[in-house]
RNA sequence: GCCGGGAUGGUGAAAUUGGCAAACACGAUGGACUUAAAAUCCAUUGUCCGUUAAGGACCUGUGGGUUCGAGUCCCUCUCCCGGCACCA
């Protein structure tokens, strides 16, 4: 061939990236699933274009899948569209365009971004989770669920906009009012879907043991989101009524200090309760108003602590003791049974409430290092201590008194142990269009009935009238509305509620394996080889939801017996993000750098290589437009050496080998490879090993002089500098390889193997302390005796200048690295 | 408030097991090449003291501790980022 001798890039780019096509580079064959290796990228939502804040995740994951192909296994690297969501619909209200218009039109130019940045997929088995062949296994799986007990339907609140009439996304709540209209968002009890993933939570949380290779934070994000506690469940009898109140206690080591219980303003039994209260109508407009500030108000800030009494009193089962019952705003309905026994003196919040409302107060767990008075205390005593005026109790240990107050509850039939979640159970409806439509049908005389598996997908019509305001448009299209009932064949009234984007995303690693089958979700063979992912790649803010969703459905799919693993993803990256100016990068700060520019002046390889070298891909990472031309600068160092390796007069004195410089570079090649394997295999700190690549460049600058030397090191060197940045940079390796008479591509080659031996030179240079201080420097052999040391440095003038010539009190080796005279 | 993570030169960062702090880059300054510019190459570049130099002292957010030796381990405090947040 032919060479050029400067580094035209978009030459070269556009023809690797034709060949790794033409060569089926990254075409995975599911049948040979010996050495398979499955490497998932979060797939992303198809906004209008990505810039490099994006690219990082694809790039990581592109230096991966490269890295592994060479490594010999058999990759699968598939690629996909969250494609349903709401900014779409937003769109489409806005600007008239039709959702899948406008999500096709972003596919088209995110394609055309990705390969412009070499970065490789096996396109098909590509998924879009907005296309019928896709979401008619969505409903599928509803149906699973919904057959299982998993999905019902429940009164649950939601967003509402009085003016506009409509439900409002969380999102779409912008301080309290309607995104639109700016109207004050109220709560309104809606029917809605549920995932009951709440029977999974134990599961959930101890199935966290198994992940391993799972960063810690998400592991201890998820284990918090999930929220597991024990306590004791706990009866109340209601004075004068046939009614007992539960209550759930993590501290029932208290319970005799409950001064007074409170109840959620929307427990159920309210309204019975004080029907007979003279003040009936001030304890209703309380509740009243409690409820409606209820959700968006509560969940901000600190709100003021308010409560009512009303006029009833409870039995403390362990005392006998009567105490008030009180409604208050700071009781969740959602946790525990929308009940609480108070005690003020050792809870924050019963304290403050109590002191508000001048309620009684009574130590039960004393401070063991100086006693404690109810009126000298200005908070709640949260800590251990012993217990007082518990009866019995007194005496103990509250550690201890737990269980034994406990195991005296329930032998006496008044308590039982009890374990709660934080979480909830998982509302996957949605009041929206552009999602796949659950797959459901009311019938006035037979009920909910779930479509026949037969009649899925339910489509989703395309032809829909968006108004600026109301509800789904899908409530306008009389085609879809209407529907037989499967049961009995009357006029029904089919679902307009479309499932969560979470679903869609909660499965799309097995379709990916099937992704052209008709007559399944997934094939239950092909996946139990294929999954669970070997790694998975993608931002941290997926940590919680969609990483629980997914391990969710994968857990239930176990269950049904459709697979036989019961985790999805084995390993987990979270990169973090690239910021511009301190913020993330985003259209409405204006700091968005798009990639399509910087590859037109610099080339892939080239903002790839910056990418990647910012610093580890796990730590947010601040773009700097000018570290770009370091990146270009190395790269076009690299041709160079490439092209004066490859044109330049090989060395004829055979000499050359055995000098000094040439036998470094040797142990350096070395060294690199083995530098380089490590960050690749261990925490993917990309960063580190281009850096000693960088370094192995220089030095084989370093040893071809001015007059180009070539000997046989240096070509060694070069082979080696282009094979290790091969994933990091492919186009331009590919092409340097086939410069220096590869025939083949770079990424049918090996990843080389580095010698042991070799690492280490003869001679070494050793560091001498005096007193923890660095005073001298030695060449010495490898391994050499302590004695030798002793002889050697304790003689040098250099030292003797600190030592005085007196023998040291202590002479500390760390052999081959340093020694330490202690004086 | 609780739970994570972090703080190292002018900048991004490195230091893998407690063993030479600042590798590799960016930027800056000076120089070579050039009519000139770009590109490229070379040199210097933590701070302070020292006229230059030789040399020395000090340096990993703060203060303390353990150790022959601490960016790394332990305790205290400050600030920044992320998650959760009345969960009884």
């Amino acid at each position: 061939m032919t060479i050029k001798t400067e580094y035209a890039f978009k030459g070269i780019e556009s023809k690797w990236q034709k060949h790794w096509k033409k060569i089926k580079l990254f075409s995975a064959d599911l049948s040979k699933y010996k050495n398979k290796y499955y490497c998932l990228m979060m797939f992303p939502y198809p906004s209008a274009s990505l810039h490099v804040g994006h690219g990082r995740n694809y790039i990581i994951g592109d230096v991966v899948a490269r890295y592994k192909i060479m490594k010999g296994l058999n990759v699968l690297t598939p690629m996909g569209w969250d494609a349903f969501g709401l900014p779409a619909e937003n769109a489409a209200i806005k600007g008239n365009v039709r959702p899948h218009v406008s999500t096709g039109r972003n596919i088209t130019t995110m394609k055309r971004q990705l390969a412009q940045w070499g970065v490789g997929y096996d396109w098909d088995k590509e998924v879009n989770s907005s296309k019928p062949e896709y979401y008619k296994w969505t409903q599928w799986i509803f149906l699973q669920l919904y057959k299982k007990g998993l999905a019902y339907k429940k009164k649950a609140a939601v967003n509402w906009c009085p003016s506009c009439n409509t439900v409002l996304a969380n999102e779409q709540v912008v301080d309290g009012g309607c995104e639109r209209c700016d109207t004050k968002v109220t709560q309104k009890e809606l029917e809605q879907w549920f995932f009951k993933i709440t029977d999974y939570a134990q599961r959930l949380l101890k199935d966290l043991d198994k992940l391993e290779d799972w960063p810690e934070r998400v592991r201890i994000m998820q284990r918090n989101w999930i929220g597991r506690s024990e306590g004791v469940r706990i009866e109340f009898t209601v004075v004068d009524s046939d009614k007992i109140l539960t209550c759930f206690t993590t501290r029932v080591d208290t319970i005799c200090g409950a001064t007074y219980m409170v109840l959620a303003p929307e427990h159920p039994w309210i309204g019975e309760l004080i029907a007979s209260a003279p003040n009936k109508k001030e304890i209703m407009a309380f509740v009243e108003h409690a409820r409606s500030e209820s959700m968006i108000k509560r969940s901000q800030l600190d709100v003021e602590k308010e409560g009512i009494f009303t006029g009833r009193y409870v039995v403390n089962p362990i005392n006998g003791e009567k105490i008030p019952l009180w409604i208050a705003n700071y009781v969740l309905m959602a946790y525990g049974a929308g009940a609480v026994m108070a005690v003020p003196t050792h809870d924050e919040r019963d304290f403050e409430f109590a002191k508000k409302y001048d309620l009684p107060m009574r130590v039960v767990i004393d401070d063991p290092e100086s006693h404690l008075e109810v009126s000298a205390m200005s908070g709640a005593y949260i800590d251990d201590g012993i217990m007082i005026n518990s009866g019995g109790f007194d005496g103990i240990s509250n550690k201890e008194a737990m269980e034994k107050i406990a195991d005296y509850m329930e032998s006496k039939n008044i308590g039982k142990r009890a374990v709660h979640y934080k979480l909830r159970d998982w509302l996957i409806s949605r009041q929206r269009y552009w999602g796949a439509p659950i797959p459901v049908i009311y019938c006035d005389s037979c009920g909910i009935r779930q479509v026949p598996e037969s009649d899925l997908p339910v489509l989703l019509p395309q032809d829909v009238e968006f108004k600026p305001h109301g509800e789904s448009p899908l409530k306008t299209v009389k085609d879809f509305v209407e529907a037989k009932c499967p049961e009995c064949g009357k006029k029904a009234r089919r679902e307009i509620d479309t499932m969560d984007t979470f679903v869609d995303s909660s499965w799309y690693y097995l379709r990916y394996l099937s992704s052209k089958n008709n007559n399944a979700a997934f094939d239950s063979k092909i996946a139990d080889r294929w999954l669970p992912v070997d790694q998975y790649i993608g931002g941290v803010e997926h940590a919680i939801l969609h990483l629980l969703y997914s391990r969710f459905i994968t857990k239930v799919l176990y269950d049904l017996k459709l697979i036989s693993f019961d985790e999805p993803f084995g390993n987990l990256f979270t990169q973090g993000m690239i910021v511009k100016n301190g913020a993330k990068m985003s259209k409405s700060k204006g700091n968005v750098v798009s990639p399509d520019d910087l590859i037109k002046k610099y080339g892939a390889d080239t903002v790839r290589l910056y990418t990647l070298f910012i610093g580890p891909p796990e730590r947010d990472a601040e773009w700097n437009d000018r570290g770009v031309e370091g990146a270009y600068r190395f790269l076009k160092r690299l041709y160079r050496l490439v092209v004066d390796v490859v044109e330049g007069k090989a060395s004829t004195d055979e000499s050359d080998e055995d000098d000094e410089q040439n036998k470094d570079l040797t142990r350096m090649i070395h060294a690199t490879i083995k530098k380089v394997t490590e960050d690749m295999e261990r925490d993917f700190h990309f960063n580190t090993a281009i850096s000693s690549v960088m370094e192995l460049v220089n030095k084989i600058y370093l040893v071809m002089g001015d007059k180009k030397v070539i000997t046989e090191p240096v070509k060694k060197a070069a082979k080696t500098a282009v094979i290790l940045l091969s994933p990091f940079v492919p186009h331009i390796t590919e092409e340097l390889w086939s410069m220096m008479g590869e025939s083949e591509s770079v990424f049918k080659s090996d990843w080389p193997d580095y010698d042991r031996n070799i690492l280490q030179a003869e001679e070494i240079t050793i560091v001498a302390q005096v007193n923890g201080k660095v005073r001298g420097r030695f060449t010495v052999a490898l391994n050499a005796s302590e004695k030798d040391l002793k002889d050697l440095i304790l003689e040098d003038d250099s030292v003797k200048k600190w030592t005085g010539g007196r023998s040291p009190k202590k002479f500390i080796v760390i052999p081959n690295k340093l020694v330490n005279i202690v004086m």
